[in-house]
DNA sequence: TTGAAAGCGCTAACAT
DNA sequence: ATGTTAGCGCTTTCAA
């Protein structure tokens, strides 16, 4: 491989010094425009690559953000965070530097530690699944920001997605359509996920005039990893069973959508004809996949990687003049509804007008 | 943030010199242990990390290996391949940085050029989609290794999956199974992964001694980006109602597969009673999903950036005393079966002995 | 408007 | 077995 050129011999090529040519090519100060253009010019032709190692080096500024993460390989979620991510750090002139531990502590602390020894300008802390988290001391070191994850004291700047604002946006959808029958399928576990959602779908039935019917309210107990369609499907298909007829019901995920679709075939009940269905994730496997498509609600991940980022190098960089804002913690993104065939306008069974 | 500690500020307290502490912590040549676990202890005491840019500009090694993907965001197939290729990384001691163009060859330049300024070791270039593909100019500068991507002139190593073998796999199964009359529903765009499989799929009937019948390759048309199943579903209904009735379908890949379970439901074929079904991808949540679930061929994605940075690696630090083996190109990764429920043994309908 | 000199934190020769 | 010295490629005073 070559002999890399760096800026001493673009600077002997072009006649000046070094330190002219540092200037010319980070457009510093007052210079000589005709130099300056020279410079540039000489340093195109030579195939000058700048060296941001011996840069940060003298700048104490590496550039980088690290981006740690629980998972990568089993949900599309991380991928659209690193996306978000990786299009603000371009946007700020910075690299984006991605590990993860797949849920390893000893993993995490170890590449946190190796982020550090890069030396990061800041971390972004990202997990997959929103919960409270206990951020490992070390991060209190960097500049560091949380994605889907919130610590108790509110410490760190923290983005989360609107869990009630979720659950709104489907449940208003399915009254919209004239449901009022309309069913929530959710999971054991107490999450923020958990509790928001169903925060929300209560608020928007209350706000239609709609009693809340707990018996409307099916809970499936899904183990990490485990196939969560078919868990629903028992689930849903025993609330069937039990003779319960929702017009509607709005989902925690899409796979548990999809268990309801295989439910509701077993018992002829047509989608969305008899049934109408929301979800959460907008997984496009899924959702668009199965028949008829689904109507879901998606997650701001792209969003959420992209306000961390951004919040993070203005960490690092405050922005000039004004004094670092302290974004009120946790921030809650905004989620957006994806509409697709699961839901139909319901029409209720209405006294029809005698004809003499 | 406080001050960070730095090898002399180690040296200072054990009263050493710098150069001994670089030795103790890095294990070099010969010193005293007494001396050598007194720095240790020092050094974690102080709570002592070393900054890897500095050693980066010394010892002109950057220790990280840059990761160039294609795509992120829309498969999990990305996430296997990072995944490996980060603990591959990290047992050499490289670090992994990655970038994704999103197909935008600017974008990839600019990304490469990042890279490249980073001071990398070396760099993997990975496409998400089997393909022969042109390689940037640019990275004839510095070691670079490729994954499901292979250059004309082989002028890189590179890894891609066994496709033939792929294609074997399956149809091998279904012909274990007792099937014979096996369809094969593929896409229409000449790929390496297209003509592999159906080279792969005729090879194994041949063996069988089961005539090809060309009737039986059933071909669909998907854009990038479409719902593939909803074009399976199409292309596999029609050939259905044109009166073909296989025991088996090897198919391209898990949506396809998914487009052959709805369309067998129009028709009222059950699977896998009737009908045996294998795909390619393990795309866990279609798989596992759907119900049966679905027989398939794993794609070695993990296994594939494992390579892909353990031969980066090797080309930055040559194994000693050998020279560096050239592995030949592309290197075919072999793809293992994940076997579920799609696939039945096939009783063919038999004189029964008549009963006097 | 330009340049000389110093130094970021570490490591590799080369003494001792 | 340990220390001295020099320098990786760049940026930043500071002086000319």
């Amino acid at each position: 491989m070559a002999k890399r050129i760096g800026i001493s011999d673009v600077a002997l090529a072009a006649g000046v010094s070094a330190t002219t040519v540092s200037h010319a090519l980070s457009g510093q100060g007052q210079m000589n425009p005709q130099t300056r253009l020279r410079v540039e010019r000489i340093a195109t032709e030579l195939g000058y690559a700048p060296n941001r190692i011996a840069s940060a080096l003298r700048r104490q500024r590496s550039g980088i953000i690290g981006f740690v993460s629980d998972e990568i390989a089993t949900t599309p979620f991380a991928g659209q965070l690193v996306l978000g991510a990786q299009h603000a750090a371009a946007a700020r002139g910075f690299l984006l530097m991605v590990v993860n531990s797949n849920r390893d502590v000893l993993v995490e602390r170890s590449q946190i530690n190796a982020l550090l020894a890069q030396q990061v300008d800041a971390i972004v802390y990202a997990k997959m699944f929103h919960n409270e988290v206990d951020v490992p001391g070390i991060l209190h070191q960097v500049p560091t920001v949380l994605v889907d994850a919130y610590d108790r004291l509110a410490h760190f700047p923290a983005v989360v997605p609107d869990e009630e604002q979720i659950a709104e946006s489907a449940t208003e959808l399915l009254i919209a359509s004239g449901h009022r029958r309309i069913a929530h399928l959710t999971i054991e576990e107490d999450t923020p996920a958990k509790t928001g959602r169903l925060r929300g779908y209560r608020r928007s039935l209350e706000r239609a005039g709609i009693a809340f019917d707990p018996s409307l309210v099916v809970t499936a107990h899904v183990e990490r990893g485990a196939a969560a369609t078919g868990i629903a499907r028992v689930a849903f298909a025993s609330f069937l069973e039990s003779g319960k007829r929702p017009s509607g019901v709005f989902c925690f995920n899409d796979q548990f959508a999809m268990g309801v679709y295989q439910a509701a075939a077993l018992f002829d009940i047509r989608i969305p004809h008899d049934l109408s269905v929301v979800g959460v994730d907008n997984l496009e496997i899924i959702a668009a996949n199965i028949t008829p498509g689904l109507t879901t609600v998606a997650l701001p991940h792209y969003e959420m990687g992209r306000w961390a980022v951004e919040t993070a190098a203005g960490l690092v960089s405050p922005v000039s003049g004004g004094e670092t804002p302290v974004p009120p913690s946790p921030k809650r993104m905004s989620c957006y509804l994806v509409e697709r065939e699961s839901v139909a306008v319901h029409a209720p069974i209405v006294a029809r007008p005698r004809r003499a």
